[in-house]
DNA sequence: TATAACATGTAACTAGTTACATGATTGG
DNA sequence: CCAATCATGTAACTAGTTACATGTTATA
């Protein structure tokens, strides 16, 4: 599905697979990412399948890069996705719980460790989706007024992340708490 | 990483791919789940490298089946990844997330029935965790009273669902009432 | 008599990760 | 001179999905 994270950045712009990495980082890393390998590979079959095209461009005083734009057929099918509604939900893959959930045998202290050291990661992501996050959005925003849909959007899954992060600050600090009571 | 979940069931009890299928169904499905032919695939590799065995078992009135056991190696194994502590986040693909980023070229009502539509999806997956699960936890819980400490993780990762869900749905409405107004 | 539950598997494919491979330019 | 940034790719692998293939027994 990177291939819709790629058209949908190539819709408003020109990119090499490089920025492509780049911008992801930045704005939906924390909904979704990909390995620069697999970025060009992916530019690849949509190449072959004829949903952008490309052009080598060269540079003088760095190396020659590969230009990638989104053709018609690439923005027909990019619409075609957005248009289907999600009528059910995906099941999202934890593999946090799925050891806690067969972490009984372990010790109390080991168990209280780990957990207050997962607390501090994700009171850092929180911080980051109050600092960093609004800056790239707002940076983007006020570049093109046209934009204040997109950046309406982009704010809501900032807030998500947000929201995501406190809720697991909150169950993390409940779940110590029953564990110090009750193991 | 099914692999985990495949040997994490069977410290409890011996099992054939069909019956680890169903206990993954009832119990871990929200935050981990596998289909029943990648589940047969992973037994014959995890017993290739001697995590498991199985033995072949005739049945009367039901066609054979194939059992599993966990072994010495597969117990070591499954415990030294119980161990090591989580460092860093596992970043998180979420598609809806993604769809709603480049969703600020549709139109306003499309955008509001597809997010109405799923916090119906979000409150009748939350009806879930409020009923369904505690009985399974409750079931396996009195069974077997040393089992405590497992209940309580048990426990923890459905909780986890169900402020999960109460966050999506408080997320959701806070958009929704973002684009009638501001959209 | 049909359908749900029991029961196991293989083949082909898609998606994503890890490791390898190369090389230029800029800034400290 | 060393590290960071710019820049592109391939090969091998792991994880998971989809489609195919087969057959029995209990129950409604």
């Amino acid at each position: 599905m990177l291939k819709y994270a790629l058209l949908g950045f190539l819709n408003y712009d020109n990119k090499t697979g490089y920025e492509l990495k780049q911008t992801m980082d930045r704005s939906t890393n924390h909904f979704w990412h990909a390995k620069q390998s697999q970025i060009y590979q992916t530019l690849k079959r949509l190449e072959a399948d004829g949903l952008v095209v490309s052009h080598p461009e060269h540079q003088e005083s760095r190396p020659d890069r590969r230009v990638y734009a989104i053709t018609d057929s690439g923005k027909k099918a990019m619409d075609a996705w957005l248009a289907k509604p999600v009528t059910a939900l995906e099941p999202n893959k934890q593999l946090l719980l799925l050891k806690l959930f067969f972490s009984g045998g372990l010790g109390k202290e080991t168990l209280l460790t780990q957990l207050r050291l997962l607390r501090k990661l994700h009171e850092q992501q929180l911080d980051l989706y109050n600092t960093e996050s609004p800056d790239v959005i707002k940076q983007h925003g006020k570049s093109d007024p046209e934009l204040s849909r997109d950046v309406m959007m982009w704010e809501s899954t900032r807030r998500f992340g947000e929201l995501h992060e406190k809720m697991y600050i909150d169950w993390l600090d409940e779940t110590i708490g029953m564990i110090a009571a009750h193991f």
